[in-house]
DNA sequence: TCAATTTTGTGACTCCTTTCACAAATTTTG
DNA sequence: CAAAATTTGTGAAAGGAGTCACAAAATTGA
């Protein structure tokens, strides 16, 4: 294993893997090989062995992977066998709906905190509908909380024209990681890292191929 | 202009593109250079152009690009200069908040029609938080509600468990395009498509960037 | 024990995407 | 009006990413 580049494209994969390879090991099933693995996440057995052979040697000649091994292993690369903190700034309409999605708090990333412009108004919204409420603060207070409460991702789901301001504020309490639900280009310095997820680009792609 | 595969790549950024394109018809910006749309987009100008070849040739040698022009050039490109129908299925925490999402409804995509397995008990729920609610109906209505309100696109957004019957009775709707946002690989026949909305990989994405 | 079988890991090849570089077309300037 | 400047469109080169094919390593079975 020497060093190279790893295309995006291998992590997202990755990702799924993970995924297929949880769902084996919950059916108890202990080996699996390149192919079924392949042919459950629907891509090219040699591009899995690609994919894992840019991180190490995982598996055994003439058997196949361990599952759970090679799970441990694709979680170590990825960084998610550990507890992420994030944050969520905008408690609006998508805001309060990424509280409500639980899929995230099954998983290791947890929102430990929130923040609005205008909180007050906004704890009564969420509580309402959550079991267990994430405390909402007040947009100046996020350096502060987000140091206390050790916050290594910033949700932005502030109208577009707030989206960059509040990149600022993350950047500056030195928030890592940012998720922008917001339709609008940011820009961070070296060092931290920003992901878009732009419902209308997906939108588009699909009205796309349908059309042709 | 002559026949090409066209790199999925290439979709994604024109739709990128025809944001900016957007932004800077409302700021009354007539024309543009590749230079200048490629530096807001952060891409290559040579990109921009040879995205817009494959298309055909929509600049003027030493001018540049008309705004209007071009944007109404990419639209018909993307489909996404007519409206598009949509349906969403399960109002669930992640779908009601789908529904809230106003950032959907200003655009050329709606949600014209909404079912779930309990569509009383959702119905109270969602028009609590909306202006203008979307009617819900129970999910054996599908096919006969997405015939009669024209319905293209459908929003998967139930447990990971019940996406695969989800879509099955999207494909025998004819509901051509899938947006899936519940955690599962699904599959469709032939001149169906389904694209995937899945936070997990996204952050696991974040994850791996910021352990690296 | 050893041949047959299975399956990984990887070099080589193919295919696709991006970038470069420049001719062609248009506008601007003197 | 002609030379200088601008900017597109595109063939060619470079750079990645995915697939193939096979040696190497392990297991199974006779």
């Amino acid at each position: 294993m020497k060093y190279q580049k790893i295309p995006e494209a291998t992590i997202r994969r990755l990702s799924r893997y993970s995924r297929c390879l949880e769902e084996m090991e919950e059916k108890g099933e202990k080996v699996v090989s390149s192919a079924q693995l392949a042919n459950k996440c629907i891509v090219n057995a040699a591009q899995v062995r690609k994919d894992l052979a840019y991180f190490g040697e995982f598996g055994i000649r003439g058997v196949g992977y361990y599952v759970r091994d090679l799970l441990n292993n694709i979680k170590k690369i990825l960084g998610s066998n550990k507890e992420w903190r994030m944050a969520l700034i905008g408690v609006g309409n998508l805001g309060s709906s990424l509280l409500a999605y639980k899929d995230f708090l099954k998983q290791n990333y947890t929102i430990v905190a929130a923040f609005d412009i205008d909180p007050p108004k906004v704890i009564g919204r969420v509580s309402e509908k959550l079991g267990k409420p994430v405390e909402v603060f007040h947009i100046n207070r996020i350096k502060e909380v987000t140091k206390e409460r050790k916050i290594e991702i910033g949700l932005i789901a502030t109208p577009p024209s707030e989206a960059q301001s509040v990149a600022n504020l993350l950047v500056e309490a030195e928030v890592r990681g940012i998720l922008n639900f917001a339709p609008a280009q940011i820009t961070v310095p070296e060092g931290f890292v920003v992901k878009d997820v732009f419902f209308t680009i997906i939108l588009d792609n699909l009205a796309y191929l349908l059309s042709n």
